[in-house]
RNA sequence: CGCGGGGUAGAGCAGUCCGGUAGCUUGCCAGGCUCAUAACCUGGAGGUCAUGUGGUUCAAAUCCCAUCCCCGCAA
């Protein structure tokens, strides 16, 4: 079947999810050179204050639109609504009159009156292979389960988390290297590909089996701190689920008796061994940086001290500041030593250093109570295979 | 004006508190030793110490002031 050119298309998402999908969809032409779709809008979470210096943010699809704007052949507007319950919001949209929607990563809940009123309906790229990890967080949840495979799915979108109809999917086979970044690259750029053959063959959607459904929830900072005891398979899957953000990440006492925050995005298995004393402990520091974990060890080769940039395990042993036998510690470690080291006073009671150090040990909102130091750190959702 | 760390050789860092010869690891170049090497030995190049031709001083990477840039947290 042939596509009516001049559709008029808008697309929403907030990371660039469909970044390639939409290219494509805005260079394709039909076999009299006629434009198949026109961008009338971009939907995106509105830019909030936030950073160094509270300025204000821009979503990464914002930041692309205002770039495409300076050399698209038309005009089209971004739109940022708080919310679609707001009938103001729905009027808008409608008042763009879209045939296609296209939406990746967006964020917002697409009410019933929005769903119903592009023509070629609300078409969404799912990070999974839906059923499985519908939700917020898929390429993070089927790492850090250490799933073989995942992969990515065109829907239809309908009013639940993810329950829309398929359209086309496509598998991803995850190799024991890749990271959230690596993943998220791959699916989007088997996106364009997998769409077009969506619109040209226009395939009656198929029903998700709702009793093999499983949800990917949004991913917290404490399921990010890494315990040195698990074994380097859980430790590895962690590192690459959360990188690059928020990065899975342990601590270090510096030379001056402060506690920094050491970022880990990616490793390699090592085959050193580790007693159970060298979990977190620096076992080798020339040419390779390697760390001891339970029953085995991993070698770091990419990560970040706070305060400084990434760099490559090679360039971090340069400086000398993980010399051999240093050990990697986890937030209740660290206000362990605060507490018994008392002649410290390098970290007062109520320092940003503390805070930061003690917002971790607590589920999120908790106020923290002195009892903090004795309190573990809320387990990790991974499961040993 | 939310909080904090940082800018010193191509890269990664020390030196700054307490002012007095510009250092370390690595990379690069040349030579040596090796069957050979990411190993080892010898020598060498490479820096207006972020910027202000700013202030203090006999003397500033170091102390004071201002500006620019990078990074982490928090939300």
């Amino acid at each position: 079947m042939t596509l009516k050119p001049h559709r008029r298309l808008i697309a929403m998402g907030t990371p660039y999810f469909m970044q390639y999908a939409l290219e494509r969809l805005l260079e394709a032409k039909d076999e009299n050179g006629e434009y198949l779709f026109d961008l009338v809008a971009i939907y995106t979470r509105a830019p909030k204050p936030n950073g160094r210096g509270m300025g204000l943010v821009y979503s990464p699809v914002h930041k692309a639109a205002l770039e495409l704007q300076k050399n698209y052949r038309l005009p089209f507007e971004i739109v940022t609504p708080e919310t679609f319950k707001d009938p103001e919001a729905v009027k808008k949209f409608q008042s763009f009159e879209p045939d296609l929607v296209l939406v990746g990563a967006y964020g917002l809940k697409l009410t019933k009156p929005i769903l119903d009123t592009p023509s070629m309906g609300c078409i969404n790229l799912h990070a999974s292979l839906l059923p499985k990890y519908r939700g917020a967080s898929p390429i993070q949840r089927a790492i850090l389960n250490g799933e073989k495979e995942t992969g990515l799915t065109i829907m239809n979108m309908a009013e639940g988390m993810d329950t829309g109809d398929i359209l086309a999917q496509k598998v991803l086979k995850l190799e024991p290297t890749m990271t959230t970044q690596d993943v998220c690259t791959a699916l989007s750029k088997m996106a364009p590909d997998l769409l077009m053959k969506v619109l040209l063959e226009n395939p009656k959607g198929e029903k998700q089996d709702e009793s093999k459904a499983t949800y990917a929830d949004k991913i917290t900072k404490q399921e990010a701190q890494i315990d040195w005891s698990k074994s380097p398979k859980i430790i590895s899957c962690q590192i690459r689920a959360f990188s690059p953000v928020p990065g899975a990440f342990t601590f270090i006492e510096n030379d001056k008796g402060h506690y920094l925050r050491l970022k880990i995005y990616n490793v390699l298995p090592s085959d050193q061994k580790a007693k159970s004393s060298e979990h977190g402990v620096i076992l080798q520091n020339d040419g390779k940086l390697v760390v001891g974990c339970g029953n085995g060890a991993l070698e770091i080769t990419d990560l970040q001290l706070e305060g400084k940039k990434r760099m490559t395990g090679e360039e971090f042993i340069h400086g000398n500041i993980l010399t051999k036998g240093t050990k990697l510690l986890n937030a209740a470690l660290v206000l362990q030593q605060m507490s018994a080291e008392g002649k410290k006073k390098i970290i007062k009671e109520d320092s940003p250093t503390f805070w930061r150090i003690v917002s971790l040990l607590i589920p999120r909102h908790g106020r923290p109570q002195k009892a903090a130091a004795d309190s573990q750190p809320r387990p990790m959702k991974i499961q040993d295979r």
